[in-house]
RNA sequence: GGGUCGUUAGCUCAGUCGGUAGAGCACCGGCCUUUUAAGCCGGGGGCCGCAGGUUCGAUUCCUGCACGACCCA
């Protein structure tokens, strides 16, 4: 039947209930159970028993079984499913075929009346007063195999929520994961601040940003790509220990992995290095995976992660050196002639450098995937890495690394650098790559470097990506799934 | 950006080797007071993603486009 007949069948009843004087969208109901409540407390009854404990609960109705003067209802609530056992006898007929001529299977309904049990155990409420707490307009899904087809779930979120609790249950464990790291971080003595998502220069990542633009000072604003630099300047300011959630936004394509707004954790430490941040990681993590899956291992597209500490090692150079099989040490001329002489094509682009780029893509092409169990990749190439402290003993590395959970890039950190002059020049780097046409190349931020003149801390900073690590820990194929509204086409 | 696959009733899916399209659920009518994917009887419901092409005839074959899924860059 065509969707619009469907509509116009529930807006006749609609109409019904308005002559007889009911409001079918009413103010409230005082309901004193959730269907979780009831589960628990009426746990342990027999068949055929009756309590005669009143309750009221409130919930949409998910499936009418209808059989004559008696009829049975799925009422569902957030905490699960209640039967409600519904006959002519107790309602009077009138009211009885009132409410059977005009409920329909996505009403939002309260039902007052008595606990009991079916013959066959099943517990239920004997409805002795049935409220009509908002009409359902609009069909929905097929019982048994519910709302599949993956573009109506994620176009049409609200429906896939209504239809598939399991849904639902990730936006649940968001935030638990969400309340997990701020008592972690606040147990620690860090304090969440929030700093502008407005910025004049986007800065702390290397992405193309969003522009919007400020009526009243007539002037063009960014979309923040990351909180990085404002939160460096509250170590100036003496914070010490601070770290901000919240939206972040980069200009490119959407995908099973990326959406063009992202939620990330950045945290910052003074006093402290890489080193540090590891162990915040780790500590971080492990407290979510244990929140969320109660054990130190889960399952993820059906394969196992462990998360067991400490958590795996190992330096990028080796990483990609052993993935290649390519001497990584060498100038990039000689690199290149020798990852083309062993069949390894890297994109035109790449070819000019920074070398730090063809590593960049090395690893992601060749390593990333087999990076399952949690492995913090050590020391990358200064050239990419423009905000970060360089390595002791290694000038032409950093003190920065990637985690990645289950082949993803799923934080990344670094030693922060706080020398004022050599912030300078490394900004300057990226603006000579920016003219040479690197669109994703870092800006310099003229009042980043005065608040640095001022004395930065030696820090540890970390950005680890909330919907990434939710996927992983939700075991979801896509971003889409972690998101409550992901952006499509 | 390239490749492969998909798009049929509100939902979940069949199907047509090219000849005016089916099921289950949902919906409408009838029977039914312990059902639970309730059951039984009857009924209505379709731009077969969009636009072209081939053909006497296209939902089916071909091309393009849109959207989606997966793979690759």
């Amino acid at each position: 039947m065509p969707e619009l007949e469907l509509i116009a069948v529930r807006r006749e009843k609609l109409a019904r209930l308005r002559e007889k004087g009911i409001n079918p969208y009413p103010y409230s109901f005082a309901r004193t159970h959730s269907a979780g409540d009831l589960r628990k407390i009426f746990a342990n009854l027999v068949p055929g028993q009756h309590t005669g404990e009143k309750v009221a609960v409130a919930g949409r109705l998910m499936a009418l079984r209808r059989m004559g003067r008696a009829t049975f209802a799925d009422l569902h609530d957030r905490s699960g499913r209640i039967q409600i056992f519904i006959t002519l006898q107790s309602l009077g007929a009138e009211t009885y075929e009132l409410w059977l001529d005009v409920l329909d299977i996505g009403d939002l309904v309260g039902i007052r009346g008595e606990v009991f049990t079916t013959k066959t155990g099943e517990l239920s409420i004997a409805a002795e007063e049935i409220v009509l707490l908002a009409k359902a307009l609009r069909p929905l899904p097929e019982k048994w195999h519910g709302l599949r087809d993956v573009e109506t779930r994620y176009r049409e979120r609200a429906l896939d929520f209504v239809a598939n609790p399991s849904t639902r249950e990730i936006l649940v464990k968001r935030a638990l994961i969400l309340r997990t790291m701020r008592n972690y971080l606040d147990e620690r003595g860090f304090i969440e601040v929030e700093t502008p998502i407005l910025q004049p220069i986007p800065g702390g990542a290397s992405a193309r940003p969003f522009i919007t633009h400020h009526n009243e000072l007539d002037r063009d604003l960014y979309l923040r790509i990351a909180p990085e630099l404002y939160l460096k300047r509250l170590l100036v300011g003496g914070l010490e220990k601070v770290y901000e959630i919240g939206r972040n936004f980069r200009n490119e394509g959407v995908s099973s992995e990326h959406n063009p707004e992202f939620t990330a954790l950045e945290a910052y430490e003074a006093y402290t290095d890489y080193h540090g941040m590891m162990e915040l990681a780790e500590g971080l993590i492990a407290a979510c995976v244990l929140a969320v899956g109660g054990s130190v291992r889960l399952e993820y597209q059906g394969r196992w992660i462990d998360f067991s500490r400490p958590w795996r090692k190992v330096s990028l150079l080796e990483l990609v050196a052993e993935a290649t099989k390519c001497d990584v040490e060498k100038p990039l001329p000689e690199l290149l002639g020798e990852l083309e002489r062993r069949g390894i094509a890297i994109p035109e682009h790449l070819k000019r450098g920074p070398k730090g780029k063809v590593i960049e893509h090395l690893l992601e092409t060749y390593a990333e995937e087999t990076l399952w169990d949690p492995t913090f990749v050590l020391d990358y190439p200064l050239d990419i890495s423009p905000l970060a402290k360089r390595k002791r003993e290694r000038p032409d590395l950093t003190e920065r690394f990637e985690l990645y959970i289950a082949g993803r890039e799923v934080a990344n950190a670094f030693s922060e650098l706080n020398d004022p002059d050599e912030q300078r020049e490394r900004f300057l780097a990226q603006e000579k790559l920016r003219a040479q046409g690197d669109e994703e190349a870092q800006r310099i931020d003229e009042e980043f470097l005065r608040d640095l003149e001022l004395g930065m801390p030696p820090a540890g900073g970390i950005g680890i990506g909330i919907d990434r690590l939710t996927m992983i820990l939700t075991n979801a194929p896509s971003i889409r799934e972690v998101l409550a509204f992901p952006l499509l086409r």
